[in-house]
DNA sequence: TTGTAGGCGTTATCAT
DNA sequence: ATGATAACGCCTACAA
């Protein structure tokens, strides 16, 4: 059995309730007492019982994050452990503990959602699943439970965090046309992810503001933004896809592409330049050396945590959105003036 | 207000302790009271407070995953999801839910071990930080506390459950030997981590098996794991180390390893043949593919959670430990025959 | 089969 | 400055 705060009254010859306001540091108590009792915690190795303190507080200071489980190829994706990185930091920081869950089905989200929010356990939480229609988010919306979605939704009641998608497009497509490409070929768009939808889309508008037509021909599709880059872009090229630049939804998609270019006898960058997004630890050691966006993950971890600290304290709902920088690293993979221009 | 047992009891007309066993599903209930405590709860729309619950039970049905922090490199490594979704798959399944706890120095580790665990917050915790002479550790076995490190330990009084690194450092070298490989360089040594130790013992092993000598030149020390493998071969060859192969402790070491190899103008794997140990996804994505060692990091993660249940359920300590078998992946960047062997 | 009472460890209110 | 008491929401003897 544990020391509890009555162990300690006993030896200490005083009440429950002193022992607990020399815990909480109340300044309504003698210095004597004070050094007495907390000697005596120092002693009996004493520890507050968090689950009791929680129970009377209505506060466990325990948030969730809801993340996709392993089916999701994603989840090895080394953004992830930066992100979770981020939110812990600024967690820890703050005396907030983390309970993970992972969720592998949409039913499963939803059921833990509803657990989480319901069983007094997390005091708000952050999500990482957002597909487009979230039940969940609805549901969250409705209980004026505090979260934050990591990744827009294009909900207008929830918070949200996200990386510069559009300018992640906009980057890189306007990188590749700075060099003289005309045919920039557009890898693993997914019409049911809002990421990459906002990446075609600054992708579209470097076209347009640098008076170029906008080719859907170019633009190959996959069924989740991890898919390989390998079989996409080798279906690509079989069907007669002759871009000059190709931008890639994800380093992976890229490493996948790179390798069936070069299976297909042509040379990067000079037959054609390639970038990826995410800049992961490899990009840099990769043959050779991939073009790509860093995204602050570990911005977007802290950022998101400190929007869930401010709905929380706030009753009212605020509804706020923040857009994490990220920045164009152009490596060998890309840097190729195409025709002297 | 959430509503709670007694809201329901009042609704149902039963008391709260009726409610209590249809929830605890008492078959000392009558089916009629309990369609309707049932259908009640339903419609409130009820979920028990765990945190009431859990004092009462002084059960929380949560664990604690102790890991390291962001400035350990290693948080970014791929092999740490998949570990997690591992632990979270089998947590998930038993009822269990995570606490994540980030630590960044030896100090925060021991100060949060300690509150997990004296908070009454966890029933039992999984270490992945274990250094060789961990002060948690000991800890954690004089308080009888249920836990499992992942990462093998010395200390003979704690479980744990490791990679079979003896026998990847084994697998490799000799496959790297029946190739005819007699100069193996071993690359990413670091004394303070037991894995490479093992890893370099099997490397040992498999040389002596084969009736061949060991020479510690061939030994590359690297403070970290994750130390930069392209600085620590382009050092070893600027000091006139010339393998024949190259036995890496990480992928990713490996990776760099390479970079610095072509950059000598020494080709792979024909000049210098190397492998690496983890098989991140991008092994194969390489160029050359890398030779690399599955570990099954989720198999890893699920063995340690079924470990640390049964610690948890039997009050005797039993002192368990695992190993995770690990698979060769043979590729291009070791498939060379040294002259005809 | 159901209800009553006490308690899990803590904090907060109200006395003293 | 300190103590007694009730409450947080739930579970579990014991009683009925």
């Amino acid at each position: 059995m544990r020391v509890t705060i009555t162990d300690i009254a006993k030896k200490a010859k005083v009440s429950a309730s002193t022992v607990s306001r020399v815990i909480a540091d109340n300044p309504r108590i003698s210095t004597a007492t004070k050094e007495k009792v907390l000697k005596i915690m120092e002693e009996m190795n004493y520890h507050p019982n968090m689950i009791a303190r929680s129970l009377v507080n209505r506060s466990t200071r325990i948030i969730g994050i809801v993340m996709p489980g392993v089916a999701e190829q994603s989840f090895k994706h080394p953004f992830f452990p930066e992100l979770l990185a981020g939110i812990a930091s600024m967690a820890n920081k703050k005396g907030y503990k983390i309970l993970l869950a992972n969720v592998a089905t949409v039913d499963e989200e939803k059921q833990m959602v509803e657990e989480l929010t319901l069983s007094g356990m997390t005091e708000g939480i952050i999500l990482l699943t957002s597909r487009d229609q979230d039940s969940s988010l609805e549901q969250l919306v409705a209980e004026h439970f505090p979260f934050v979605v990591i990744g827009r939704s294009e909900n207008p009641y929830v918070n949200w965090v996200d990386n510069d998608n559009f300018n992640i497009g906009y980057q890189l497509a306007e990188h590749f046309i700075k060099q003289g490409h005309r045919e920039i070929a557009f890898l693993g768009y997914s019409p049911g992810a809002l990421v990459t939808r906002d990446r075609l889309n600054g992708y579209k508008k470097a076209l347009q503001d640098h008076q170029l037509a906008f080719d859907p021909e170019l633009v190959v599709e996959s069924k989740f933004i991890t898919d390989n880059g390998y079989d996409l872009m080798k279906a690509f090229l079989a069907d007669g896809g002759r871009p000059t630049a190709v931008l890639a939804c994800d380093d992976y998609l890229a490493f996948g592409a790179i390798k069936a270019i070069h299976e297909a006898g042509l040379a990067v960058p000079t037959d054609l330049a390639v970038a990826g997004i995410n800049n992961v630890p490899l990009a840099d050691y990769h043959n050779p050396p991939l073009t790509s966006v860093a995204i602050n993950a570990f911005s977007l971890g802290t950022k998101a945590f400190e929007m869930l600290r401010t709905v929380m304290k706030n009753d009212i709902q605020s509804y706020n959105r923040a857009i994490i920088p990220a920045d164009l690293v152009i490596r060998a993979s890309s840097r190729h003036e195409l025709h002297g221009a």
